[in-house]
DNA sequence: CGCGAACTTGACGATTTTCAAAGCGAGTGG
DNA sequence: CCACTCGCTTTGAAAATCGTCAAGTTCGCG
């Protein structure tokens, strides 16, 4: 399935329970619960498992893809048929899932023991671990992100964000982002400013060929 | 494994991942990053299934016992020979992974957009649903945590979280609860406090013999 | 009975949210 | 080609929430 930008895919299919698997493209899994504003839970990057059973009962709950993407999208069943023929499968399943939780607990003290800065630097560190490619500018990233949902993901004001955005850019950490797209122009000072920075980039936070952003740290 | 109150068991032994069941109390499972404070990013009750790999890397993780319970521990290797042999053992674990991802994101809205009154609120409704026993004065549960562990958790400071308490204590929805031990008067305006309590009473939170608490909501 | 640890409570202060107005960019139609 | 409007972002001032500090209280325990 490919997913185009703000796409919603419905969690579980007339009742039956899904998977998907992330090939492509940055996924968010987003939660919203009665007389409350809508959580961004998680942000899911390529290789990563999700199944409905991963959004909590009587919570408006779905999958939204922030930028253009791929996924794989199946039954459970038959997922578990493979994983049963397969102990690759199997064991490439289990770690996903263990390392969701450890991620997890890792924007569980984001959201609870941060400032609003830290929150930000953290947010901006993974996205670079994961996704950017260094530049002569400094590193590239997608950003396919509203404030909106920046601000949902790491419990703050919208307005708020904006501000600590423009701190940064002025303390030149940050380079001025076109639309869709930012510029890290200082990782190393970024992640002093992020006490789950070293974490995150232990946390397979290093993609293809840009080992050398995590050594930076 | 039995276990006293404060005890903290090792994540990992010597490198070899171990997996973790809980047989009776409660647990919590706490993370520390560098230069931020503790947080508690799970509570662990009878069934939930903690694996070594649940911790993020570089972080100082424990499980540490709440109250007097029972663990079993045993190396990760054995118990997936024990899944490989027994179909609804790997069901079980897969189930119990699932739901630990689902009750982190509801914790993870919690931290995220709820105020203080709110996530004091979920916390109590959680605990009266998981360890309560109705009474006539309302239901009453063990509260083994102090203060601080209970802040650490809801992502609030020590003191706000005693005037919150205060609070329900005056508006005659919490009794005045002796050491280690509290009491719900009334566990639907509880529940009307917080956004996520019917999440939770479908969430399996309901325990032996005392379904009618959840249906109470 | 007195000590110490944990909890409570008040006043104050900092951070964050709220509200409102202004700015910018992209797409549209004249 | 340019003015215009719509949505999103930025920014300022005021307000609310929550955290900090310090003093007082309770409770368990020696």
């Amino acid at each position: 399935m490919r997913t185009r930008r703000g796409q919603a895919l419905a969690l579980s299919c007339d009742g039956t329970e899904m998977a998907f698997i992330v090939r492509s493209g940055v996924l968010t899994l987003q939660v919203t619960l009665p007389d409350s504003s809508r959580q961004i839970v998680a942000m899911l990057f390529p290789g990563d498992v999700v199944r409905s059973s991963y959004a909590p009962p009587c919570a408006d709950a779905s999958l939204v893809s922030a930028g253009a993407g791929g996924v794989w999208r199946m039954r459970l069943s038959a997922l578990e048929t493979l994983a049963a023929a397969d102990p690759a499968v199997r064991r490439y399943l289990d770690t996903a899932a263990a390392s969701r939780v450890a991620r997890q607990a890792l924007h569980a003290a984001t959201l609870g023991q941060f400032d609003c800065e830290q929150r930000v630097a953290t947010l901006l560190v993974e996205l670079a671990l994961r996704t950017g490619v260094s530049s002569p500018s400094g590193v590239v990233f997608e950003f396919p992100f509203g404030r909106k949902d920046v601000a949902d993901y790491l419990g703050l004001n919208p307005d708020t964000l904006s501000r600590i955005m423009s701190r940064l850019k002025e303390a030149r950490l940050l380079g001025h982002s076109q639309r869709n797209r930012a510029v890290v122009r200082d990782l190393a000072a970024l992640a002093a400013r992020s006490p789950a920075a070293r974490s995150l980039s232990e946390m397979g936070g290093v993609h293809f060929g840009e080992a050398s952003l995590g050594t930076a740290l």
